[in-house]
RNA sequence: GGAGGAGUACCCAAGUGGCUAAAGGGGACGGACUGUAAAUCCGUUAGCUAAGCUUUCAGUGGUUCAAAUCCACUCUCCUCCA
């Protein structure tokens, strides 16, 4: 197996570590913040953006390259590192999240999922072994195994018949997946809120021996408390030399609480699709830069903050853009955004090598609002 | 001077007797967003002592149990003719 994750430190006041990943395309430095680029694209940004914005890895989508442009056609244009201009390590996830927010639109049965397209209509089969084929195809440095992620709430009996199928899934994936050298593939620990089934789940796919291990069906509506005791108890049951990935969560108290339990690399699409709503993550807290209040505000969006976007344009003029519709309103935003949340891992780091992650943590929360003093 | 047409809330615009405090857009204001069907979606937008009440559809007066809607006059704007 050619992914290699090296465990630098351990965290003494919490269950947070440092580490580094190293992929055909790159090192990675975790805990990670990956921005997600869906469609071979961070929306609204350039890769060379992503790039020197600090970004280490991106993701990107299995079914929305499969429905466009084709993993075949991606397969052709040399890969989708080739394809997007993006040098550096891709994950790619499986699919398996869109079989949960396509909802009417899809048919979970044992040998795959049937999807009908959001964009036509047309009707489409991925099992395991398709979402490998197409990953495959793809040429992501990380791939994800095809899953389920199931809705929150969800009852006992289904997610237990889920989680078992998602794992009996990953056994085909894992089966189907010949080229190791240059694709490390993940298993996904699913289980829902349940403390047995999650137990369960991680100890099966553990024993099939994965690349590393994702945390999925979390971040899906359920109180942070609940994603945090659910985080608890399966985090540790993951192997120590492995990175663990919880899928999904992007906000930075969801990223503290995360990293303080011993996760390595999350990815949301929050930062880049509130930043296109007009919303700015701070230091001091949400920033709505739509709002009358910023009409007049000729400072930055963050007043801490020397992202490209903060060391020259106001909230007032942003706020001007967003405000007559301008397309460079959607970027200065994402790449604050990006900048913020990248950055952001990137204190944490230093402050895990420094043994005071848990006082960061809550010097940012009374910062940022989470917390009042 | 003559003939015709039009004036509805911040703007545009529907409504031509009661179900209209008034459709729909836009704007303004606020909110949501967490492995992206998202430059998206949702809410508010006459005033108030807000369950209820008060004042609105150019203005004034009238008809009617009831008027943005019907009648009369006035004002303003537009088009055509002289």
């Amino acid at each position: 197996m050619t992914l290699k994750y090296e465990l630098i430190k351990e965290s003494k006041d919490s269950k947070a570590r440092l580490g580094k990943i190293t992929t055909p395309h790159g090192e990675i430095e975790t805990p990670v913040f990956m921005p997600v680029g869906t469609r071979a694209t961070v929306k609204a940004m350039t890769p060379e953006e992503v790039k020197d914005l600090g970004a280490s890895i991106i993701l990107s989508n299995t079914y929305h390259l499969y429905l466009k442009p084709g993993h075949e056609l991606v397969k052709r244009a040399g890969g989708l590192h080739k394809f997007m201009n993006w040098d550096g390590p891709i994950l790619t996830d499986s699919g398996g999240f869109q079989v949960f927010s396509l909802g009417e639109l899809r048919k979970i049965r044992e040998e795959g999922v049937d999807f009908r397209s959001h964009i036509d209509g047309s009707k489409h089969f991925i099992s395991p072994e398709k979402s490998i084929e197409i990953q495959n195809a793809l040429g992501s440095d990380i791939m994800m195994c095809f899953d389920e992620c199931v809705p929150y709430p969800s009852d006992y009996d289904y997610t237990k018949d889920s989680m078992e199928r998602t794992t009996r899934w990953a056994k085909r994936c894992k089966d189907f997946h010949e080229d190791w050298d240059n694709q490390a593939l993940f298993g996904i620990v699913q289980g829902g809120m349940y403390k047995d089934l999650r137990e369960k789940s991680a100890h099966d796919l553990v024993e099939m021996e994965f690349s590393g291990y994702a945390i999925g069906g979390l971040s899906v509506g359920e109180p942070l408390e609940l994603m945090n005791e659910v985080l608890d108890y399966t985090v540790p049951l993951l192997p120590k030399d492995k990175p663990r990935y919880l899928m999904g969560v992007g906000s930075p108290d969801y990223l503290f609480e995360a990293v303080i339990r011993g996760i390595d690399m999350a990815d949301c699409v929050l930062p880049t699709r509130i930043a296109r709503n007009g919303t700015a993550m701070t230091n001091n807290g949400k920033v709505v830069i739509r709002n009358a209040k910023y009409s007049e505000d000729f400072g930055p969006l963050d007043s801490e903050c020397d992202c490209y976007t903060c060391k020259n344009y106001s909230r007032a003029y942003i706020r001007h853009l967003f405000n007559v519709d301008e397309i460079l309103a959607l970027r200065l935003t994402t790449i604050h955004n990006l900048y913020f949340l990248i950055k952001l891992m990137e204190r944490i780091r230093n402050a895990i090598r420094e043994d005071r992650l848990m006082s960061f943590r809550e010097e940012f929360y009374k910062k940022y609002g989470y917390i009042e003093d």
